[in-house]
DNA sequence: TCTTGTGGTTCATATATTGAACCTATATTT
DNA sequence: AAATATAGGTTCAATATATGAACCACAAGA
């Protein structure tokens, strides 16, 4: 990788739960010498992209990069045309909701919702979602550029006793994708939550991103797949329209099928 | 310039009016090889900081920002506190109203609101403000670090006839600033722009950025300026508030004094 | 006092960056 | 249809730049 690239690097490793990253602490997350990082960090701050806070020493995300989004924002707005989709899904469904967009080989965390209804909920705290141990990934491989089942093969970290280790299983798990249109995911990634992803597209009708309801494992009960398969299809819609395209014919037609098909269900899940 | 703060720097030419950037466009703007130029593009977009459109090969900013910015705003959530103040003060004076957050010994573009209210008004579409040719800048060399003084000698490009050229007269300017509580430019970055600022304050009482009204200098009445000031002390107590401050004692003394002195006023505008 | 943990710095070494020249494709002009 | 211009993208030798072991200074605990 080259300097540039691990210097933009060391920047994902903020987060909402991680707003603020010592020196040390950046080296043992980023596996890499004290004196590189230290000029990294140099370098992100000369540009703005981090500050650090005069008393103890930490680094935080510099102002920079609100001016950046606001220009993408103005460039491509999807993230706001999920925000009442999104609302509204989360409301239904009583769980965590997720929006992710594919940007070249990666796909991204755009916008997430709490439902207030639970005290304990999934949080989404993650900015890339593998594609082989996540309900959006999976949704990704299924609907999204065939190329990227390469790349998917060649990354399988394995994150828990569920994730899909093998190549035979992610083919079948996609191909399981396909027939349904819904990816699923239990406890693949993280322990506890199950997942459940729609693909959405774009104005050009190829596919965009997912969306998807992250449940607390404990709280998924049997025969309620159905229920948050419809809530699904209609933030899908909407967020689909709402970023100027339209679900594609096709698809519509698998959702059918998968709905009024029980069997199909169980498969699914 | 490290290889990766160059590549960060393409970055920085994003704007609204410019949200997609070709690679020759790229090359001109940064002056700098079209090998290299590619290969920091590449860099970034194996970063998710850019995108390219597959049809017209242009770049934009990547959904990662977008991220970013979500946990900037957690850690640091000044843009929030500064909505509604701006929008006040934007339909009061009816003018463009903005604000700039200083980092490091740069004065950023936080947040602005146009107002409705005249067809034709100021857009601000900078992400820095020069420290010597702008109202936000002088208000900064004014209230904020004294070290910053030497960084806007270095760098006294000149923008427009009226923009000050000489150490002599930015000390002069700046100390006006200091007696009034308030920073004037008159057309000294842009031509038809005049810009009236007043400082901000955080939680620990330091000067941590600016609030600015931006008007079209043709509608710029003699007498208006008691108006406009008494508009951006009430923003900057509003925002300054938001941001868990305070207005220091001392400023509004001067502030104070400025408003029931219309020889001081004379002299600022 | 000694240890362990921060953040920050130095300098010889080695590796990654650079840009002129090159290729390819697509418009536009002659 | 050939010529020209402009775009995006690639190559490789020269060299400028990044690297990390060892270093210092300071603070908190044992």
């Amino acid at each position: 990788m080259s300097a540039a690239g691990k210097t933009l690097a060391l920047l994902s490793f903020f987060s909402a739960s991680r707003p603020e990253i010592g020196l040390s602490e950046f080296c043992k997350l980023a596996k890499r010498d004290k004196a590189t990082t230290y000029r990294h960090l140099q370098t992100l701050e000369e540009s703005g992209f981090i500050e650090q806070d005069a008393l103890t020493k930490r680094y935080r995300l510099g102002p920079i990069v609100l001016q950046l989004a606001q220009t993408r924002e103005i460039t491509v707005p999807r993230k706001r045309g999920t925000e009442a989709p999104l609302l509204a899904l989360a409301e239904a469904t009583g769980e965590t909701s997720h929006v992710s967009v594919l940007s070249g080989t990666t796909v991204y965390a755009l916008a997430a919702c709490e439902s207030r209804q639970h005290s304990i909920r999934a949080i989404v705290d993650i900015q890339t979602f593998p594609l082989h141990a996540t309900a959006s990934g999976l949704c990704t491989l299924a609907f999204g550029p065939d190329t990227l089942f390469d790349v998917a093969v060649a990354n399988m970290e394995q994150f828990t006793t569920n994730t899909i280790v093998t190549q035979t299983e992610l083919e079948s798990a996609v191909a399981t994708v396909r027939e349904t249109g819904f990816a699923w995911s239990n406890r693949s990634f993280e322990d506890d939550i199950q997942s459940v992803s729609a693909p959405l597209f774009d104005q050009t009708g190829a596919f965009a991103g997912t969306v998807t309801v992250a449940a607390v494992a404990a709280r998924v009960a049997p025969g309620i797949a159905p229920s948050i398969q419809r809530y699904l299809i209609t933030a899908s819609r909407d967020i689909t329209r709402n970023w100027g395209g339209s679900v594609p014919q096709d698809i519509e037609a698998i959702w059918s099928r998968t709905l009024s098909n029980p069997h199909m269900l169980e498969r699914a899940s």
